[in-house]
RNA sequence: GCCGGUGUAGUUCAAUGGUAGAACAGAGGACUCAUAAGCCUCAAACAAUGGUCCGAUUCCAUUCACCGGCACCA
């Protein structure tokens, strides 16, 4: 628990080249919940997300396509935007793009306080003449190209600049030492301990321009360009318009505790490199990074070419924005890689939300209308950190077992028996009813806020709303 | 190959050195305020082997299975 009013949390920003993919959808609403609640904790929350819009892919494949690159990250990038409106983001979340300008300046700024541990040398490409591409050792398959088998991979020099990421094995290491919390959860933080710990290669940080040059250009190096990671990291302070807001910059930075979600692909960048880059800056750490897993359908990845592709936009049209909040929420693992299909999708969406939550209110509002209950009591939630830990999974449980406490205590106490015999007694408990549902509505607000604000004004007018969560196949 | 982790009902998870809890799915029942929802009841599990212990699902070892990591993939 902490004291200090400034909050900030930032998702990772997802690179335009393919569609909103759900597992963003899910990183993207779980800091809206973290963010609503801190807000509504009363601290100065700083909230963002945006898109990275830099590199060879997206190069490629605007060529591709034939359209030119700017045009190509416009497009993509307001598909990303459009998720804001869609999940019912907190509209005053930031956007940032690493195509805008400003985060551009910052990102040579940024390279400039690092020149330090900046060096030209020498960079071994390997080269596969077939594909005239470079290729990675993990591309390749005892040497050769998985393509062209029969060629030899040819070793190629170039001069590229590196980032001395072996001056911070030590830094970084304390860094994890003195924070056991600073990667969650714990099996994150051990395996990027145990990577730090065998040591660290000095990075490439730069492409020839005159093969990409979609990037951000290198201060005082016209002929080279940032590679990618490196300018999209600074994003994460770009957006808070460093360098040239340092009230901004201290308040949400330096004392706004930065929180950053990021997917379990993303640990070394978040993590070591980024860090790393930091400390080289002059500049303090990111308090926390919370590692997500990743959805997955039929024990496989999505993918197009496997057709099980499940989009955040179809969530939404299919169940709702806060039913789809819900689902991201609730039954997908806080931590773990969980899988996903629409048949477990229904059934989440039928026994937590039609059967569950969206009977709940029609049953109770039904009862209260026609007997006539006048006031409801206010809630006196007990607050405590709920989100310290980031398990929003076990939020949701609490308070999905407080629905059922409330429909047991229907079943236990009737009051629709006991209505035909004692009017006053049953009002009693269909008022009291009606507070548990206030309170459920009330711990609902950062997880879904529509409906936690329907629910609470039907519950102020005494009226029944409309079908919550309509039956799927009603 | 090396390092780390996990293996509990059909599924997803929980707890515990001494009768293994829940949710969803399944079967049956009594009700009726409700979205054929809710409630009650039932059925259903500790990967295998060995060890420590009065006693292990829990600790240790081994085996098997699965997952993650072992760097230029945003």
């Amino acid at each position: 628990m902490t004291h200090k009013k400034s909050f900030y949390i930032t998702t990772t920003l997802p690179y335009v080249n393919a569609e909103p993919h759900i597992g963003f959808a899910m990183e993207l609403v779980r800091a809206d919940v973290i963010a609503r609640y801190k807000k509504l904790s009363g601290q100065e929350v700083f909230f963002n997300t945006g898109t990275d819009e830099h590199g060879s892919k997206i190069f490629k494949k605007a060529q591709e396509e034939g359209i030119e690159t700017q045009k190509f990250v416009d497009d993509h990038s307001e598909k990303f935007r459009d998720l804001i409106k869609l999940l019912n983001i907190d509209p005053e979340v930031h956007f940032i793009r690493t195509t805008d300008q400003k985060h551009i300046k910052a990102a040579q700024e940024f390279w400039k306080r690092c020149e330090k541990d900046i060096e030209k040398k020498l960079y071994k490409i390997k080269y596969c003449v077939g594909c005239e591409l470079e290729k990675t050792d993990s591309e390749l398959e005892s040497g050769h190209c998985v393509l062209h088998p029969l060629l030899e991979i040819e070793e190629r020099e170039e001069e590229n600049y590196f980032f001395k990421l072996s001056n911070y094995q030590d830094k970084l290491l304390n860094l994890y030492k003195s924070n056991p919390n600073f990667v969650i959860p714990d099996s994150r933080y051990n395996e990027i301990k145990a990577f730090v710990e065998r040591g660290l290669e000095d990075f490439s940080i730069s492409r020839l321009k005159s093969k990409m040059p979609w990037g951000v250009e290198v201060p005082s190096d016209s002929e080279h360009v940032m590679y990618v990671w490196f300018d999209a990291l600074v994003s994460y302070i770009s957006t808070l318009d460093w360098p040239q807001n340092e009230d901004n910059f201290t308040k949400f930075w330096r004392e706004g505790i930065p929180t950053q979600y990021a997917g379990k692909d993303n640990l070394r960048q978040q993590s070591a490199m980024w860090q790393a880059m930091l400390m080289s800056a002059g500049l303090p750490n990111s308090y926390q990074i919370i590692i997500n897993g990743f959805i997955n359908s039929r024990g496989q990845k999505m993918s197009k070419s496997l057709g099980n592709v499940i989009s955040p936009n179809e969530l939404v049209e299919k169940y709702g924005v806060d039913a789809t909040r819900y689902l991201l929420l609730r039954h997908i693992n806080s931590f773990e890689d969980t899988d996903v299909t629409w048949e477990r999708l229904d059934e989440w969406y039928e026994s937590g939300l039609a059967n569950g939550l969206g009977n709940l209110v029609s049953r109770v509002l039904t009862m209260a209308n026609n007997y006539g209950v006048s006031t409801i009591d206010s809630v006196h939630t007990i607050h405590y950190d709920y989100f310290k830990d980031f398990d929003i999974q076990k939020y949701m449980n609490h308070v999905w077992e407080l629905i059922k406490k409330t429909d047991k205590k229907i079943q236990d106490e009737e009051p629709y028996k006991k209505y035909k015999t004692n009017h006053e007694i049953a009002v009693n408990i269909v008022a009291d009813l009606c507070t548990n549902l206030y309170e459920i509505a009330h711990l609902l607000r950062y997880i879904m806020p529509k409906t936690s604000e329907v629910i609470k004004s039907s519950l102020e007018d005494l009226k029944k709303p409309e079908n919550l969560f309509p039956r799927i196949n009603a």
